[in-house]
DNA sequence: GTGAAAGCGCTAACAG
DNA sequence: CTGTTAGCGCTTTCAC
């Protein structure tokens, strides 16, 4: 074995490197005041087992010294560390592109400051990443619990994850919904609204375009655009159905293949998929939403990318990751199981392009 | 004060949880294989000191067991935690919508996996997170070091933390470049190179689109433009400078403003104000490039969603992240001063906006 | 209401 | 090369 090579990553930082100026203790606090350590740790705490009087002058004096406890000792007496981590598998491929992840953190961190958590994050970039997280997350004791974005059905790292005995909840409802926490917007109903929308304009061969294959979202999204179609006695017609892969490109490419289908409205999975579906449908001279009327989801800021305001699915991003802390909270406080489900409602946002602010008025 | 309530959040996960079955330790695996608990934590930590066979009878106990050092106990008894916080100010605003950000996160999470640490991320949303976050950044110990997303100058949570002894890397340039070590691209040199590429077009009249008043990055990419002139001779005309935001609408209502002075090619400080511009440009019914050439800055996806390919200036954001981390990994082995400062170079991406290729046929 | 005392699981001298 | 011995700074019984 070559020499300084270390199995757990030792702490290697030189010792020569910065003076730590010691921080302060509970004991320097305790002594100041004339107290007791656990004295000290109780006001520290919030325990009501304190005089009024005591509190007070321990109070004081932590605000005079700016004490603050040591993250390490508390973990380590207590067994938690009041931190909980976000794990994007590697197989999310959209993490880089997709402006629902920035919004997602932003729901997450808040749910995080609301709650006093600190938030750790393990980008997945390759297997062997995922060799030297996994037991980290699992079994380094780091973290109280994990929120994980699901991805694809069936990553190895999820399910080792989920059968770790560390509280989780997944982001997005993953394939089987068996015994796993998770926090997801409908889908399915979603999806229908959508499409329904266009029924309810009149259209009368409405395509979509699918998200990537295999992934839970895409199909329920179809499986909404379906359902709409039943609950209005209609029938699904494969030609009117193109698969995408939640890409701007991949919506251009898809739509491309719809034309000849010759649909007058489409209900696009993504957004950014819309936005190349429309871009492929005015590069052949035909107009949006007079000749082609559109639909997405997502309600992205890059509507404003396109001429056409999109008409889109806004999904409640933000309240998403508050919730999926709080359930999370919930699971660390109060057990795994039953695992906690939680499915949060989307809203319709009627703009241009679906064509019912023209219509309204032909 | 009310019942309950806490100076330092306390640890009130309820008792009754989760039974948690005790996670071996390095005692463990010491009487397993025979030796003393300071022989297995030799092997963990991966000195030279312990003889092959001991090693490997470790080691496969290690194996067998699946033991994982406890992280708090380390981070206790070493001082050190091997994580790493990122802090996004309150004051950076583009976190959600600009393309940026989850690239250099990328770059970032990769810069810790390559070194075996954790990330916690920090984002401020306002005052009462900042009070909350500021000292459990700086004294609970839980970090060894943080990076900032440098936002607008001044912002008092960076002031704070680079006043407190915590080592500190800076992402981007900040306002004064004393002592603070930080990472970033060479802005001035980039918007210097995109002008005088359009300089080198033939183009006389050059406007600019700035970024967000006040931010250092748009300063420097201004000075850039500048120079640019400068190193030709030219005058900068006033009116050929726009203010923008960094934004798509932003660089659409500067381009309106542009228009009246009649530019015959923009240099936008931002992908997103070009595409805004270009669309402004557009909507008057002009042409791209042949009436208005384009060069961009960021080189974000985003591209594909214009028609015409976005000449711009590539950052190496991953690279960014990735060195930032390397940087502060040196602070934190050899001392925080010096200060370390790098500017990364950055690309110009030739595509179709700034009439290159069309020059080439004339 | 308060203090004493026993760890939490690990690292790091210090002997040998 | 290996074991012994102190802690790291805090929480948490258990007495009083």
């Amino acid at each position: 074995m070559i020499f300084g090579s270390a199995l757990f990553l030792p702490f290697l930082w030189s010792q020569y490197g910065v003076i730590l100026m010691a921080e302060l203790t509970l004991e320097d606090i305790a002594k100041q005041v004339g107290v007791s350590r656990s004295t000290v740790s109780r006001v520290v705490n919030g325990s009501p087992n304190v005089s009024d009087d005591v509190r007070n002058r321990v109070l004081s004096a932590i605000q005079e010294t700016g004490f603050h406890p040591n993250a390490a000792a508390r973990s380590l007496a207590s067994q938690r560390t009041r931190m909980i981590g976000l794990v994007i598998p590697g197989s999310v491929k959209t993490f880089f592109t997709d402006p629902f992840f920035p919004q997602l953190i932003q729901g997450i961190a808040c749910g995080c400051n609301n709650n006093d958590l600190s938030l750790s994050f393990f980008l997945v970039g390759n297997k062997d990443d995922e060799k030297k997280i996994l037991p980290r997350i699992a079994k380094s004791g780091m973290l109280d619990g994990v929120l994980i974005q699901s991805g694809l059905p069936g990553d190895p790292l999820v399910e080792q994850l989920i059968a770790s005995r560390i509280p989780s909840v997944m982001l997005g409802r993953p394939e089987g919904l068996n015994e796993i926490s998770f926090v997801d917007v409908d889908n399915i109903e979603a999806a229908a609204k959508a499409t329904q929308h266009l029924i309810g304009l009149g259209y009368e061969r409405i395509g979509t375009i699918t998200g990537k294959k295999g992934n839970v979202v895409t199909h329920d999204r179809l499986e909404g655009y379906r359902k709409a179609f039943a609950n209005n006695g209609r029938t699904v017609e494969k030609v009117l159905i193109a698969g995408g892969d939640f890409s701007e490109i991949g919506g251009y490419d898809a739509m491309k293949a719809l034309l000849p289908s010759k649909p007058d409205a489409v209900f696009a999975a993504s957004d950014l998929m819309a936005a190349g579906a429309v871009r492929a449908v005015l590069e052949t001279g035909l107009r949006v939403p007079e000749d082609i009327a559109f639909v997405g989801f997502d309600d992205i800021p890059l509507e404003s990318m396109m001429k056409i305001p999109l008409t889109t699915i806004r999904q409640p991003i933000k309240k998403l990751g508050i919730k999926a802390v709080e359930v999370l909270i919930d699971l660390i406080e109060n057990g795994k199981s039953p695992a906690r489900q939680f499915v949060l409602e989307t809203e319709l946002v009627v703009r241009e392009s679906c064509g019912a602010k023209i219509k309204r008025f032909e």
